[in-house]
DNA sequence: TTTACTATGATAGTATTACTATCTTTTTTA
DNA sequence: TAAAAAAGATAGTAATACTATCATAGTAAA
């Protein structure tokens, strides 16, 4: 029998919580599939409905729409990298190595083992990459900030800036150096992808390594003491 | 009379060119307004036909869609940012003084005067910080990019690409770094705004100088010789 | 064991979106 | 002055983004 851990996530993000049952844990993999496949925009509660061979009504009882549905696994994400990170830095106590682990588990995520089968955690990477930052670049921010939606990637920028403070205090610019490096490593990842001319990393077997790589010297010249 | 500037964009970004008529300009005028009012997903050809008093098709005469008009107006923000990177810095000749001026573009776009009247240029950076990376974050990047619609973007980060290989040539992450300052410049203004503890930069009159000296910051410790 | 509650299925319906087509009128240009 | 191009007006269609309702199957509490 495999372990399973159940991430816990904002209530707000759904009116009923997908990882409770199996239809819900169902719709999570098959939307994760589709977005994958045909693309945010063009990804519909009907289209997923009837992957799932189930009425469109039926995935309105899970999220309120499909924005929430993408909050629902950038979230997750976030909940999930943030919960690798306690672990592996846990039996740490050098300020430098807890820091390269935690850069090494931002820039390569697809490393590491799965946490449920209802995820799959190379094909959420890629929607985090090429779609996760619309979940917070929308109009309605602020309210949804107010209902606390984006708290789990606040509490992981803030984890990740204790790091850099532990290892060298005076830097003056932690959480924006480690939001950034958020960003970064999603975008880098991207754009050695589909626009190649916008980054030094080559699209390659080692992307993942070379991000890491180059995230590691980005931030160890940045904060050195 | 004012001087104005025609940028020349890529001819597959548009149907019937919007710089060169009337209807074209004001429909430019009217749609940053709208975007950066409702934003962009609940913006809609309808809608701003609407405010125009004009018919819906009418606005299908200009752009395919409204991800082609997006795509319109970060393409307008590249070369005019690559127009403005060049006109002020083309009497320098201290590279150092040259990714100063590029850095001081980047951040602090808003300062510069005025190109067209049409475009109303606070409102339009406004639009891409929250709307301009979904121009690019979309399924068919690769057919996009083969129709050369993000040229200006690849353009614009070789040429500050340049600068710092003139300042420091054995720097190995150039591009990386120039498309992460662009990509960093509107995502930590945004947090300021939106979600502050994600950021350093503090949300009040001086937050684009805040930038602007964090990016000089990062940039200059990153490619020291 | 009946009752009640919950989850899902099935169907239907509505307003809006994202277009395309066509026909007329106005404006520009040759 | 004719012809071409641009814009206005209207209509229509398939898909989207929901909401509502009613039936049914399973589960839990009285």
């Amino acid at each position: 029998m495999r372990f399973e851990v159940e991430l816990q996530l904002n209530e707000k993000l759904f009116v009923k919580n997908p990882q409770a049952t199996d239809f819900g844990r169902n719709l999570l993999k098959q939307s994760i599939c589709l977005i994958d496949e045909i693309g945010f925009e063009k990804f519909t509660f009907r289209k997923v409905a009837q992957k799932l061979n189930t009425a469109e009504a039926s995935v309105y009882r899970y999220f309120e729409n499909k924005h929430h549905l993408l909050l629902y696994l950038t979230n997750w994400y976030w909940e999930w990298t943030h919960y690798m990170i306690d672990r592996k830095t846990l039996n740490l106590t050098d300020p430098k190595k807890k820091l390269e682990m935690a850069i090494h588990l931002i820039a390569n995520s697809l490393q590491e083992e799965a946490l449920t089968s209802y995820i799959d955690q190379k094909t959420l990477i890629n929607i985090i990459i090429r779609e996760g930052s619309k979940s917070y670049h929308i109009h309605d921010i602020d309210e949804e900030n107010k209902d606390g939606l984006f708290l789990s990637y606040k509490e992981l920028v803030e984890k990740v800036a204790g790091f850099i403070n532990e290892y060298n205090p005076k830097f003056k610019y932690k959480k924006s150096l480690v939001s950034n490096v958020f960003e970064m490593a999603n975008n880098q990842i991207y754009f050695a992808e589909h626009l190649p001319r916008l980054t030094d990393i080559k699209d390659n077997k080692d992307e993942f390594d070379e991000l890491e790589k180059m995230i590691k010297y980005f931030v160890f010249t940045l904060i050195k003491k």
